[in-house]
Formats: C-alpha cells, structure tokens, sequence
DNA sequence: AAGTGGTCTAGACCACCGG
DNA sequence: CGGTGGTCTAGACCACTTC
C-alpha cells in the first residue's frame, strides 16, 4: 500500500484481509461458488496460511462462508431465518414445526440440568432426543429432559427405544397444563454429539437455547437445543407482526 | 493415558486440553483468580502455545474465562443474564432499563439497514446511539435508526449533538402508536466502534439482535444491538413466569 | 492418489498494562 | 521497564472427500 504507513493504529493483517475478501464475495462471487483453496489466496495475498485462515474463521463466524473438509470453502447463502419464539405456550411436539424425536432414554440428570430443573431434584429424568430440519438442513438440536415425576402414566423402559418412545414421553408431556416458559440464548461450542447431528466438527459455534416449561407444580420440563451459528438466524415475532423476508441480494448495477 | 491409544479417532490435542482445563477450572479454581500464563500453561501441557490458545479460545468463548492483553487470563463469572423479551411492547427508552443514550445524528441508510426499514426508502434517517448497562458492565452497544418520515415532528439537525438530541429522537418516537414488533438473534462479530463501546477488541464475538418496530404505517424504526456473546446469556420471559436464577453454584460434597 | 481443509509446531515480534 | 496476551510466519503432518 504506498508509503502512506501514517495510520498510527495498524490494524491486523487478518482484519485487513477479512474486509476485503467480504468485499471481494460481494462482488465477485455467487452463493455456492467455490473460493480458491487456503494455499493459493494465502500465496495471493502474500501472507502465511495460518493468517489467512483466521480471516476465513470470522468471515464463516458471521455466515459468508462455508468450509468443508476435502472440499474446499463455498460462498454461503443468507442465514435460516427459524423461528423460534412465535409458538406461543406451546409443548415441545405439538407443532408441526419441523422437528423430529429421535430417541430417549432414561438417565440420570447432571447438575446442571438438575439445577435448570429445580427443587423437584427427582431421582430419574426422561431424556428426549430430537433433530430440527428447515429447508432439508438439519439446524437443531435437542436434548429434553423431563422429570419421571412430570409423566407419571408413562410405561416403563421396557418401552421400544427410538423414535417411538420419544414420542411416547411427549405424548403424555402434552396432557399437563402448561403455565408458561422461559427461554434464553448464548453462545457455546457443540459438543461431540450434537456436532455430529449439525454435520459440523465438534466445537463448531451454536446458539444455545434453554427452555423450561412451567406447570402449576413447578419446572415440568427443560430443553436445551443447539442451533448451528454459522447457518442461522433465531427469530421471536413477538406481535402478530409479518415475518422478515429472506434478506433478497440487492444486485449491483 | 497409559499405553491404551486404541482410540481409532484421536480427538485433536486443544479438544482434550480444553476438556483437562475446564475440570481444572471446576475443581480448583474460584471466580476472578488469574491463571498461569500462556507460555507457561503451554510448557506445562507439553504442546505448542498456539494450540494451548485454541483450547483458551474455546473457553472463552463459552464464557469460561476472560483474557486481558497486558493484565492476564481471569476465570470468567457466570454470564450475566440480560433481559431482552419480556419488556412487551415498548418503545426504546419507555423503561429504565440500562439504556443510555449516547448520541445521534442524521445519515443515509446503508443498503442493509434501508432493506430492513422496508418500501418506505427514506432518504434520511436519525441514527441514535446508545448503551446497556447491567450491573456495571457494558453489554451491549445499539445503533437506533428511525427514519425522518416516523418522527416529523422533530427539530433540524441545529439541535445539540449528544445524549439530549438522542433522547429528544425518542421521545418523539414514543408519540406513536406500537402495533407490535419481530426481533431475530444472531451471531457477529464486533465492528470496531461496537468492540470500543464493549471494551473488547474488533472482531470479538457478540450476538446481534435485530428489532423491527411496527406501526399502522409500516416500520417506524430499526434497533441492532450487538450484545458481549462471552458475557451475556440473553433472557426471553415468554409468560409472567419467575425469572431464572442466577446460576448456583453447586458446592461438592 | 490427489487435493482440500484441520491440526500442530517453534519460533518471532508487537501492543498493551502495570508498577 | 518487564510481563501479558495478540499477531504472524514457514513449515509439517493428518483426516477427509472425491475421482
């Protein structure tokens, strides 16, 4: 850049490449295209990989980008608008709302799921396995725990396992009077399992949301879903306002 | 570890550390006690400083620890639960809330910010700045934009710059009549103005909450607030429910 | 087998904070 | 000033996908 070095604040060189590779994808590239591998822009740019690559890391943080191991980095599309707040004081199933149970199993709660829970501190949980997919992406997902105490008509584990029995718990979840429920979001990184649901590497970033629901006799039940923070955009209408629209490209002249 | 390698998948080295430091921080570590540095964390794991950060990276992240450049690594308190949902159906500045309001002025909206005002395309909008508050933390910065056509009745750009001419935007907003809103939470990364306000450094990850404002007349204004994503957990009270309680510690036996 | 992104190393220098 | 975390380099090897 010249000889103009005045700036007194340099700024990193991975801030520099980030703001002009987005640029750059503004641009120059289509959703879906596939960018130059790591080692040709990093030789391009006249940097070393490791640089490059953190400048790639933000830009796939703030879902530009999408990389894939043995395939290369793609332009992303816009982020999932999914919904999230407008099912209004609803039971986890009742809604055709794209999820699906997977399986579940009888456990034993962990302290923290314990604490979310609250003094009914029962001896043995129910644990719900389900996945949510919107547009054919799988963008979620859950783990519900619910208190034996909370489903008192359930059969015993001699129940089939899967789907199935996943069902089972949420079928009888939905007889209880829901009072109302709690939610909160914040960042995490996906645990092994739920990255291996997300089709993501373990660690990859997700937004955490906790949800207890609240009957006459307390917390009835606690989901914590994982939603992929690359590919997603948690939206709450909380009017019967319209839904945002999906963000349309403004093309260039 | 002994001689048992048969694990067909290694996990990556940071992933194990990460899971070594996190039972460290449990077991032997209180709120706010600084951690060795890096140099020394790294020698003492046997592996390189640069994976030993990726493993520091992750845990802050996920609100484990906090890093200060030139002060050291401090374990992190619980996030701070910041309420975001449950304060229905106002105006920005209706409720002390911890908003303050830092400035405003008139600009032309950029692309993404005139898409989200929707047909309206107004040629002049009021870009009111302010800050959250909680419990003496910064926790979020907001940009505010209310296009001139909401709030005619406002004085010209002669009125003083600063907190008064923000408010006096609001208050002029409030006049009008709120016919609901729709709010969408996503994952960024800090721009370097927003890092400032946040006291963290540019690119640091936060969560971005988008607000429309709606009125008879279609969107009166536009809130992007970008909250700390280490520090925060964002609260939505869907019912009158009891709020969340600040996250027990639970002593070991 | 070839090509991709993911992990890891052992150094170096810089920007910032505190005494 | 010394010590901290933040940036950057030039290599190496690994895991995965695709052909």
């Amino acid at each position: 850049m010249g000889t103009t070095q005045l700036e007194s604040v340099p700024e990193p060189k991975y801030w520099h490449l980030k703001t002009v590779l987005s640029e750059a994808l503004d641009q120059d590239f289509a959703v879906g295209e596939v960018l130059p591998n790591e080692r040709e822009l990093a030789a391009r740019f006249g940097v070393a990989r490791a640089t490059l690559r953190q400048a790639l890391e933000q830009l796939e943080l703030e879902g530009r980008l999408q990389r894939r191991r043995g395939v290369g980095t793609t332009v992303a599309p816009p982020r999932l608008g999914v919904d999230v707040g407008s099912a209004r004081q609803g039971w986890p199933g009742e809604a055709a709302d794209g999820w699906q149970p997977v399986d579940a199993a009888e456990t034993l709660p962990t302290a923290a799921v314990s604490r979310l829970l609250g003094a009914s501190t029962a001896t043995y949980v129910h644990t719900v396995r389900r996945t949510r997919v919107t547009e054919g992406q799988a963008v979620a997902a859950e783990l519900l725990y619910v208190p034996a105490a909370s489903v008192p008509g359930l059969p015993g584990i001699d129940a089939p396992a899967g789907p199935a029995r996943a069902r089972a718990v949420l079928r009888e979840l939905q007889r209880l009077e829901l009072l109302g429920q709690d939610r909160s979001v914040e960042l995490g990184s996906a645990r092994a399992d739920d990255a291996k649901e997300l089709d993501r590497l373990p660690g990859a970033p997700v937004l955490v949301v906790t949800t207890r629901y609240i009957t006459a006799t307390g917390t009835a039940a606690v989901s914590i879903a994982t939603y992929r923070a690359d590919t997603c955009r948690l939206t709450f209408n909380a009017s019967g306002a319209v839904d945002i629209e999906p963000t349309p490209q403004p093309r260039a002249s």
